[in-house]
DNA sequence: TAGATTGTTAATCGATTAACAATC
DNA sequence: TAGATTGTTAATCGATTAACAATC
């Protein structure tokens, strides 16, 4: 018990993570903060799992990814996994966001009281039409996109929003990777490549609802 | 070769389809539209693939769950498969969408033209703010919550849209399940529990954020 | 024909679940 | 203590990839 590598607590885990592990720690935070605010002290991996639809064995495996949070015989404290998965996720710490975008949906995302509460703060907004530039929209300023290299700098912008029309996301991606940004959250519904290093997640609002068509039309397997 | 139960050319598949395999179905048609938008003729899985990131096998291995839809030798005609996959999803047909909800997102979500050429309309919204109720927000007329049912009947609308604040999006997801509607898109970052039947798709904004952040946070694995 | 590429089977790989000793 | 529940190992299940005969 003295000679294998140590976890730490809210630690590294030694291997690779897999990518259904770390959505599935989402849910588990999200979770855990709405049981925190309803002031609940415990939960059992049955009982988070079952909230979500998840086993009771996945939620240990998950976790046990990353370190011990749990007590035998009690379960985990709401409050200290909450605290040790923002850790592991990285948002235990504030995260300065750039918009590229402020047309409808990057107006929307603007005004979005998710993403503070969540560890992310849009601090500077980008376009390219002369009417936005210069305003202030919730309370956030917009520049013209050829400041975003002293803007991200500035404020040591690490992740992107790309929200512009599908034919400027690419152009707008490189022009965050050459900024330095490092992540990328994409809502024009294109394949965007990126070089090696660079991470993008896709949101196409139009897949999900065509998801959720097919297993309407396809009937038979249950949910 | 003639006892084998016959698969249609865009068909049933025999068994459960995964998933995964419905969400790269998704992406493998929104490539193919791009390429028929390019006059592209035919793709190989090969190519089709590389574009988005997925081995040849797996493109292949994926449309096979529908039919034979290639050409050995040639590869996938784009058009055809095109409107094969659209069949296979359901959205050969335009179908009838409720939102539930008229703030920011819900107005972004209105004026968002992607739905409209991807095979969905958005016929009515809803919401209890007598401010907007009444008004035409992007053409689209907003009723109360009250008149739900009169005009989801009318509209025949199997598909809804939740863009309402967390507090409320267990109760707007039951009006719509009351009414009929067996596919819930749900934008409240909160999970809701449904009876049997009726599908939901999360978004989350801001889990997709965290698993960028993770992603940057945690460098060492490739993407 | 030769070259290209499919659909499908078998092999590999990875993820989920079941089971249980260890622990509080 | 007895009961509950963890972390972890082994067993199961499912998904991806490699390989190749069939086909154009």
């Amino acid at each position: 018990m003295d000679d294998a590598k140590p976890k730490s607590a809210a630690g590294e885990p030694d291997g690779p993570v897999p990518k259904a592990v770390v959505s599935r720690l989402s849910l588990y935070l999200r979770q855990l903060q709405q049981e925190v605010r309803e002031d609940r002290q415990t939960i059992s991996s049955k009982d988070l799992g079952a909230l979500l639809g998840f086993t009771d064995a996945q939620v240990r495996k998950d976790l046990a990814y990353f370190g011990h949070f749990g007590y035998p015989g009690i379960g985990y404290r709401c409050d200290e996994l909450m605290t040790a998965i923002k850790k592991i996720l990285g948002t235990d710490q504030q995260w300065p966001v750039a918009l590229v975008g402020v047309g409808n949906l990057g107006r929307a995302l603007l005004g979005y009281k998710g993403f503070s509460q969540r560890g992310f703060r849009i601090v500077a907004a980008f376009d390219m039409d002369p009417h936005v530039i210069g305003s202030e929209i919730e309370g956030i300023r917009v520049y013209h996109i050829d400041s975003l290299s002293e803007v991200a700098r500035e404020n040591r912008i690490r992740l992107g929003v790309v929200a512009v029309p599908s034919a400027s996301a690419q152009a707008a991606a490189e022009k965050l990777v050459a900024v330095g940004v490092e992540g990328i959250l994409n809502f024009a519904p294109v394949t965007i490549s990126l070089p090696p290093g660079v991470r993008a997640v896709g949101v196409d609002l139009a897949i999900e609802l065509e998801q959720l068509t097919f297993s309407v039309v396809s009937r038979g397997e249950p949910t």
